[in-house]
This record gives structure tokens, C-alpha cells and sequence, in this order.
RNA sequence: GGCCCCAUCGUCUAGUCUGGUCCAGGACGCUAGCUUCUCAGGCUAGAGACUGGGGUUCAAAUCCCCAUGGGGCUACCA
């Protein structure tokens, strides 16, 4: 059975190249029906916070992956390490130095391994230095450590980052010098920030829990994620989880690095966003917006779900809610100077205003298709064209220029605050 | 510096294993047009790549070599 493991270490937030690692192997565990295992490499005693392994875990679930078995604490295992270096010293493999163990490389050996998204990679033991087993403090080091348990885990396959690629050879002497079964062992290509360095923080956001705060979703992250460095073929992008599940397999990943796109990943938000149920969008922005502590005593669900549906094919991410909230939920709209400046200081504005606002009171239905009809009406009247009527109404009412359909606008918002927001051009 | 990995449009990629169907396909982004009350969306069109050089072959994006470029590692961090 194909057993595979993420192995994070509690140092910092769940990184978006980590994530992308965790979720290859779940999808190669969840596509052959094996386990997926956490493991939490938290030997730096210095640097792991346990606020950072909520937040790793919480990111994991967030992102659908889950792992079902009991965690695997590496600070809770600092004995079984030692007992198996004490086994090498025994062997005449490794060595005291002060109370540190250190493993001997033989020089001029090649070691090898076989990768399976890259075939067959040698080193020469000419490169590799001897190793730290048991650090002087008897910490195990990460070599080590990671030998022992993905051994005792029996893990079937390491499905790990290409940076650690130099770091398998020294693993390779190990599993040797203990006689243990080597796992498979596959590399997946980094992701890079756009200068096509390291991913890290100068360039944006680089953890999930970002992601999460600007408004993504997080099928829509999976679905990103998963392409980067891996297609399922026949020109599709967009797929569920489920038929990812389906066509995922580590042999099929690419080996060049990718660069993380943002507008890629915004594009396919909106793409899930727009085929999302109403009542779910109207939940999740709620959510959204709670979380934030943007929703206040005005929010009327029944009315939110309205709103949801007509901006639900024009945003991008739950974050575009917020400003559509406060259109219709605050008393105080952000007027955009340059559109009060365009639509509606000119010099008949005011009078066209006025002819507008009477037409809002005297519409007898206030829906969307008869303020239509009275707006069009009143155009025809005053010889102008109905967008001149149009535009400058928008902006009136929502404050910027940009938005849903301004009748539909009107009927959500109704015919009072239409002639209170009016009023002010008048 | 040493060692290792990698190399198709600006970006993500298909094609590379099993050479011909590829004067290289799709998507994001960009540009133009249409739709329209704005924006967005949708639709249509367009610009845009096999890093270079040598081989092998009737034939190379695909195989081999070299060069170049990029990345990673080189910690008693993980």
C-alpha cells in the first residue's frame, strides 16, 4: 500500500510551494488509495511555535487535505534517534565527536537513486562530507531524523521539493549503513516568485492563511496549485478535486520550476465564484465578511443573497465584496472624486438629477423593469440618451462607476435610499 | 568555486519517453472588434515560443554532445 507523508516543520506559516508539496501527496495517496501521514519535524526547539502548527494544520484542512492518523512528533521521538545512532556506532559507521554523533562517508563511492520524475541521479561520496546524526545538544539532524521516521512510518514513497535533492544521496548512506528498505523517492520542481527566485515574502503573500484572508477559494487554490508543474491533459484547467484525485500521478509532474501567477490564480477564482450555488456564494461572502468584522447589525441575509447573485459574475475574489457591502449596507458611501467630477458637476446636472429623482418617486412598482421603463421614458423626454441618465445615477447611488446593472441596483437598494443618495446632487 | 537539477509564447503548459500527423495546440495576461446602462462577463479575431551551436537521421521541439542561461544544495536549519 502506498504510504506517503508531509513533513512540515512548525517554523512559520504553511508557504504556498509547501502546500503544493503536501497536496501532491495526497493526491498520489488519495489516487492509489494509499495514507496520507503528517509528520512534524519540530526538532528546532528554538524556532517551533505551536501557533505556526494550528495555523499549518488549519491551513491543510482548509485545502481539503486530511490525514486521518495521529501526528508523528519528531520532538517526542529525540530516543529512538539516538538508539539508532548508538547502532551505527556500534557498526563502526559513526562516531563520537564530544557528545555527537557523526556518520563516516567512505570516499570515492558513487551513491544513486532513482527518481521518478527524473530517472536516475549519481553523486560521488567525494562531495559529501561526514554527517551529523546527533547533534551535540542531541537533537537529531534533519538527515537523520528524516531516515528513521520515514522508515519506522514505513513510507513508500518521498515525494518532497528539488531542493531537497542533495540531501538524498546522504539519506541513501544512511538507509545503507542501517540496512533499512529505501523508499521511491520523487522531486518536484520548486515554485518561483515572478524574478524567477525564491518565493518569499518581498514578493507578496506566500502563505495559505494570505490566500485564504484575500479572498480565495480554496478549490480554487487546489485546482491552481495542482497545475502548477502537473496537466491533466486534453486542454482542460478547470477540474474538481475529485477528477483531479482521478488523473493525478507524481510520474506525470514536470520538472521545470514554476512561477506562481496571480492573475492566473485570480482569473480561476472568478471562474469558480461565477459557476458557484447563490445561496452558497451568499453564505461563503457572509462568512467572508464576518471574519473580517465588516457585517454590522444592517445585514439582511434575504437581501445579501440578491446582491451576491448580481455581483456573483464580475468579481474575482470574496474580497470584491466588501466594497459591494458597503453600497448597500452603509449609510456613508466613498464617493470616486474623478466620476462626481465627470457625471455629475456639469452644468445641467443638478436639473437632470431632479428630473430623475421625480421619476423615482412617481414609479409606481420600483422594480427593476419599471424604473427601467421610467428612466428610458424620462430620456425620451428630455431628448437625451438613456446613458446619459445612466451613468451619472451610478455614481449618485453607489459612488463609482463601476458595477451590476444600475436598475437592479435601484430595486436591492430601494426607492428610499435611491432618493436620499439622489438628493445629495440635486 | 564545487556538486546536482532544469531549459517550448511574458506566465502556466500540451507535444519530448515510442523522431514524421507541429511552418508547434490550449489557458492566463495583452491588443482589437461585437454584445451592452458602466465595469465585468460572454463571443470573435490578433500579436506571441521550441536558448545557441554542433552532430545522428531521408526527417529533430522530440535522440546525442558542447556552450549558455536559470535554479537548488554546499549548516551540529529543516
Amino acid at each position: 500500500m502506498v504510504r506517503v507523508r508531509f513533513a512540515p516543520s512548525p517554523t512559520g506559516n504553511l508557504h504556498i510551494g509547501s502546500a503544493r508539496t503536501a497536496l501532491f501527496n495526497w493526491l498520489y495517496a488519495r489516487h492509489s488509495k494509499g495514507k496520507f501521514i503528517l509528520r512534524i519535524e519540530d526538532t528546532d526547539k528554538e524556532r517551533s511555535k505551536p501557533e505556526y502548527l494550528d495555523e499549518i494544520l488549519g491551513s491543510l484542512k482548509w485545502l481539503f487535505m486530511d490525514w486521518g492518523e495521529e501526528l508523528v512528533f519528531q520532538s517526542k521521538r529525540f530516543g529512538i534517534y539516538k538508539g539508532y545512532a548508538q547502532k551505527l556506532v556500534e557498526k563502526g559507521l559513526a562516531y563520537f565527536e564530544g557528545p555527537a554523533i557523526i556518520f563516516k562517508v567512505d570516499k570515492a563511492k558513487s551513491v544513486s537513486f532513482d527518481d521518478m520524475i527524473r530517472g536516475k541521479v549519481d553523486f560521488s561520496t567525494d562531495d559529501i562530507k561526514d554527517q551529523v546524526l546527533i547533534k551535540t545538544d542531541q537533537t537529531p539532524a534533519y538527515n537523520f531524523a528524516c531516515v528513521v521516521d520515514d522508515s519506522e512510518m514505513k513510507i513508500t514513497h518521498v515525494i518532497r521539493g528539488d531542493d531537497h535533492i542533495s540531501n538524498t544521496p546522504k539519506q541513501v548512506l544512511i538507509y545503507e549503513a542501517l540496512g533499512l528498505p529505501m523508499p521511491q523517492f520523487a522531486h518536484i520542481p520548486l515554485i518561483l516568485s515572478k524574478d524567477g527566485g525564491r518565493l518569499s515574502k518581498r514578493h507578496g503573500a506566500t502563505s495559505i492563511s494570505e490566500y485564504k484572508n484575500m479572498g480565495f477559494l480554496p478549490e480554487a487554490l487546489v485546482n491552481y496549485l495542482a497545475l502548477m508543474g502537473w496537466a491533466p491533459g486534453n486542454d482542460i484547467e478547470i477540474l474538481p478535486i475529485d477528477e483531479i484525485i482521478k488523473l493525478f500521478d507524481v510520474k506525470d509532474v514536470n520538472k521545470t520550476g514554476a512561477i506562481f501567477d496571480m492573475d492566473k490564480l485570480s482569473w480561476m477564482n472568478g471562474q469558480y465564484i461565477k459557476k458557484m450555488e447563490p445561496a452558497r456564494l451568499a453564505k461563503e461572502t457572509e462568512n467572508f465578511l464576518k471574519d473580517k468584522n465588516i457585517v454590522d447589525d444592517k445585514f439582511d441575509a434575504e437581501k445579501w443573497r440578491g446582491i451576491t447573485a448580481a455581483y456573483r459574475e464580475r468579481s474575482r475574489t470574496l474580497e470584491d465584496f466588501i466594497s459591494v457591502y458597503r453600497i448597500f449596507f452603509s449609510d456613508e458611501i466613498e464617493y470616486d472624486e474623478k466620476a462626481v467630477e465627470k457625471y455629475l458637476k456639469k452644468p445641467n446636472s443638478k436639473d437632470i438629477m431632479n428630473r430623475c429623482k421625480t421619476a423615482v418617486e412617481s414609479d409606481n412598482k420600483f422594480d427593476k423593469a419599471s424604473v427601467e421603463e421610467s428612466y428610458r421614458k424620462l430620456a425620451d423626454e428630455l431628448k437625451l440618451k438613456a446613458a446619459e441618465l445612466i451613468h451619472p445615477t451610478r455614481v449618485a447611488i453607489s459612488g463609482k462607476t463601476v458595477g451590476a446593472g444600475l436598475f437592479e441596483m435601484m430595486e436591492i437598494l430601494g426607492r428610499e435610499k435611491v432618493l436620499k443618495r439622489l438628493s445629495k446632487f440635486c
